[in-house]
RNA sequence: GCGGACGUGGCGAAACCGGUAGACGCACGAGACUUAAAAUCUUGCGGCCGUGAGGCUGUGCGGGUUCGAGUCCCGCCGUCCGCACCA
């Protein structure tokens, strides 16, 4: 038998060294991803979250453009005006580190590296319209964005107020939470302080509510992401409480209640004490006569942020000797304690103690005697003798030893309270209300940097804080700037900080602290609509068009804060008529990360893949290094990383294999939503199927067979390979994508072997070279040339599938008696049950196993399967 | 502690509404081609028994529902992730 498919000897190998930057150059010619606005036909946005410029793209980049790309390309086929943007989120920390170590200018070191990666993400053959590319440390942006900021401001969603800041004395600088290591900076190493600074907000809070309520229509949203969203922002529904003191505190104005936040009010009959935080007003009013109680809220502070300190921390309390009225029984005294676990920042900044159901509030009685009465039995249980010892109890039930509450649920008891305290009055006002609360605090955006975008404020003496004229926008940043000295650069920059006031003209300074780079990130996506707009931030025709993006991309990494201050600025910016969508986001994917092997040598060192040659002996694996032979031991797989030196560089990689098999690797294997290993069997297995794709095509274009039954068993393929691809793609499981075009392509090999006529192989060839075409374009485009095709790929309307071709005549079911699999029945497709039953009773098989026996139930389940009971 | 996800061959995985467990790939074994290697092609590949036809068994563990369970229910075990003094 001849070889059909066997690679023609002068057929040469498929070169993507050579070909890749040629069709590179060919897209670019016909200019086709560059995306109009004014488009008749359907939009379609797909966005990856825009990468930090840091150097040199790594192969998380790789896996998050490789699918963006793939849904680009797809809807493009499909006939959408796609738009599929890409810029640099392009302020931030490392640059001022750069700057710090290198004495390179912040701006320098950040633009030379966009140059870097700009190149790298176009060796990856990205169908991206560099026309609107943009950077946020561009001022043409952030311009835009100290506008909206002052329209926020004007709006009432900026406010400026003192909040507690982690201050690293020895770099002079605010630490954010994540830099704060063990009480220490990250940086310095220094210890830690706690400071008050004044500080810019976004009042993300404004819009707590419909942020958690709009996560409902997210459909299109992963649960688990909308499911950390709802948990941060954290509602809750309670009541405020008011606690009568029985003798007022404070010298001039006198303090007559404590109001307290709870979301059982159901337990107030179980009530023993009540605690407040060391920040409260009444602790503060009465840690002037009382040393102690001075001493005790000093500690307090010290021990405030410290995450480690946090889970260890004993609840420790101060009784203030105060003691409160019981709302519901004002002979009832409680003891005031001011307690290290009640937050400042939360609710009322005070809380009431019910030790059996609770137990944190357990904890603290213990400690303190102050005993606990249970007031809520669960259903099991026997009231006379339901008792809490340790252990507090926090479910529903039946109340008890609650007056009249007694017998209610737990429901109906928080109603009953409430309903009694709204009605009473203490000094003029009810007692309590009805309150919902949130977890989520309002966004501080001040940071004491140089390398982010300055906000446009100046601080006069007499006018206070001045907005910026429009007029005056931007305020860049100055260029010349130096770190030889810890700080801001800013502060010391006194003829950029030094300004008239724009009010009364009087010598005022410019706010030195720069927004949170989250701010830049916050609406690049609007911005991308129409990026050449210098006078506006969005153009609303624009912006209204494309958004909401039909598929983000990206790390779960920004589940929570990306993904929530973007939300709240859609809705900022649709106050102020930036936009008249709040939903950034229709549909959103997180894709899992790109984990490597571990190596260390003998002597524990981190070795890099590169170094390493792998040896199998059978299932055995064993590593040796490359230049000294040494052995080198194998590790877990773990999250690439330079400190554990298990990095591949993207470049190599399409240096040594080109970019498709870099993308098609990364696309096959591992579902998108879990991490992806990496290893060079892998890489190579994809080199493989790259040359394979090349000689099968290259085959099939000389295919000259005239078997008419393999030519119908391959368009058969093709069309289901077809049908199932667009399924998979549209649900972005990839891996499956690929699983399908291995099917066809093994498919295609087998009819070319069995002499498939020219015209069926040639079908085939050109939907499998169309199916491959969105994760590797350039092979793609070789193929559909050596195929005969016109245009290019990238331009051609995706392949209709034929349905018909995709229904069977004759279906083959698989026959269970009693649960087992005994035969299979091949039957027609409409075959109606009984007729598939007497055809499962005739098989030889199926009798046998009867042993003679007549079946007790026949379940026949049309195209699926047939059991029969005995 | 609270909340969530997951657990399938040597490995990555697939299995849609409960209907043939392991598609597809990687690794590995056997063979062909070759002086040889690479590449390529053919073929095998959950485990156990059997020359074979075939049989038994098998989706973390233990129960249950069902004609039928990887899938549903109950109880464990393990891994990973998020939040964490939030009243």
């Amino acid at each position: 038998m001849t070889n059909a498919a066997a690679p023609n000897a002068a057929l040469e190998r498929y070169n993507a060294k050579d070909a890749e930057p040629r069709w590179q150059q060919a897209w670019s010619e016909a200019g086709i991803f560059t995306t109009p606005n004014d488009d008749p036909r359907p939009k379609y946005y797909v966005l990856e979250m825009f990468p930090y410029p840091s150097g040199r793209i790594h192969m998380g980049h790789v896996r998050n453009y490789a699918m963006g790309d793939v849904v680009a390309r797809y809807k493009r086929a499909r006939g959408f005006n796609v738009l599929h943007p890409m810029g640099w989120d392009a302020f931030g920390l490392p640059a001022e580190n750069a700057a710090m170590e290198r004495k390179v200018n912040p701006r320098d070191w950040t633009y030379a590296n966009i140059a870097t990666m700009r190149g790298q993400l176009q060796s990856m053959g990205l169908s991206l319209d560099w026309s609107r590319e943009i950077a946020t440390c561009d001022p043409a942006y952030y311009k835009h964005q100290q506008r909206m900021f002052l329209e926020f401001l004007k709006a009432g969603l900026v406010t400026r107020r003192t909040a507690k800041v982690n201050w690293d004395p020895v770099d002079h600088t605010v630490l954010a939470n994540e830099q704060v290591i063990d009480g220490r900076g990250w940086r310095s190493g220094a210890l830690v302080e706690s400071r008050e600074l004044t500080q810019w907000f976004f009042k993300i809070t404004d819009f707590a509510q419909d942020l958690s309520d709009a996560l409902g229509g997210l459909e299109r949203w992963p649960e688990k992401v909308r499911l950390m969203q709802r948990n941060w922002i954290g509602r809750s529904e309670g009541l405020e409480v008011r606690f009568a003191l029985d003798h007022p505190v404070g010298t001039q104005d006198l303090i007559e209640t404590i109001k307290v936040y709870t979301t059982r009010p159901d337990t107030l009959f179980g009530a023993k004490f009540l605690a407040i935080a060391a920040d409260h007003p009444v602790a503060a009013a009465l840690a002037g006569h009382d040393a102690r109680l001075q001493a005790f809220i000093e500690e307090c502070r010290r021990t405030g942020t410290a995450q480690a300190a946090i889970d260890t921390a004993e609840k420790l309390g101060h009784d203030t000797g105060l003691r409160v009225r019981h709302p519901l029984d004002p002979s009832w005294l409680l003891p005031v304690y001011v307690a290290n676990f009640v937050l400042m920042e939360y609710g009322t900044g005070a809380v009431f103690g019910c030790p059996a159901h609770d137990q944190r509030d357990l904890d603290f009685s213990n400690k303190y005697g102050l005993g606990n009465t249970p007031v809520v039995c669960p259903e099991d249980q026997d009231a006379a003798s339901f008792l809490i010892t340790d252990t507090a109890y926090d479910g529903d039930g039946r109340m008890i030893n609650s007056r009249f509450l007694d017998d209610m649920t737990t429901e109906e008891a928080f109603r009953a309270v409430a309903d009694r305290l709204e009605e009473e009055r203490l000094g003029g006002a009810p007692v309590a209300a009805r309150k919902v609360q949130f977890r989520l605090r309002d966004w501080g955006v001040s940071r004491q940097r140089y390398w982010g975008c300055p906000i446009p404020i100046i601080h006069c003496a007499d006018c206070g804080a001045v907005p910026v004229p429009v007029a005056d926008l931007p305020v860049t940043l100055p260029e010349e700037v130096s770190f030889d000295v810890p700080g801001n650069p800013l502060e010391r920059d006194h003829a950029w900080r030094n300004v008239p006031c724009p009010a009364c003209g009087k010598p005022a300074r410019r706010e030195t602290d720069t927004m949170d780079t989250f701010v830049d990130s916050s609406w690049y996506y609007a911005r991308f609509t129409a990026p050449w707009l210098q006078d506006a931030p969005t153009d609303r025709a624009a912006v209204d068009h494309w958004l909401a993006v039909d598929q983000y991309i990206g790390g779960i990494e920004h589940a929570i804060l990306h993904l929530l201050y973007a939300r709240f600025f859609m809705r900022a910016m649709k106050e102020t008529g930036w936009s008249g969508v709040a939903e950034p986001f229709a549909g959103l994917f997180t894709q899992g990360m790109v984990v490597h092997e571990t190596y260390k040598d003998a002597a524990g060192a981190w070795v890099q893949p590169s170094e390493v040659r792998i040896e199998a002996q059978g299932a055995e694996r064993q590593a040796f290094h490359v230049k000294t032979q040494a052995p080198i031991s194998i590790g877990a797989i773990e999250k690439m990383s330079k400190s554990k030196k298990n990095v591949v560089d993207p470049d190599d990689i399409i240096a040594s294999y080109g970019a498709d098999t870099a993308r098609w690797f990364m696309l096959s294997d591992s579902p998108p939503e879990r991490d992806v290993i990496w290893t060079e069997e892998g890489v190579q297995g994809a080199a493989r199927f790259v040359q394979r794709v090349w000689r099968l095509v290259a085959t099939a274009a000389g295919a000259n067979g005239s078997d008419a039954a393999a030519g119908a068993a391959l368009r058969k393929a093709a069309h289901k390979a077809l049908a199932s691809v667009e399924e998979d793609v549209e649900r972005l499981r990839f891996n499956r994508c690929v699983a399908h075009i291995y099917t066809l392509a093994n498919a295609l090999e087998e009819a070319l072997r069995n002499g498939v006529p020219a015209k069926a192989a040639g079908e085939a060839a050109g939907i499998l070279v169309q199916l491959i075409a969105p994760m590797m374009p350039h092979l793609s485009e070789e193929c559909w040339r050596a195929l005969g095709r016109t245009g290019l790929v990238a331009q051609a309307p995706w392949p209709q599938a034929d349905r018909a071709l995709l229904i069977e005549d004759e279906v083959t079911l698989p026959v269970q008696i009693n649960g087992k699999k005994r035969a299979d029945v091949t039957v027609p497709r409409e075959a109606g049950a009984a007729a598939v039953e007497a055809a499962v009773l005739a098989l030889e098989p199926v009798q046998r196993a009867l042993e003679g026996r007549t079946p007790r139930k026949v379940i026949v389940v049309p195209g699926r399967i047939v059991n029969l009971v005995v």
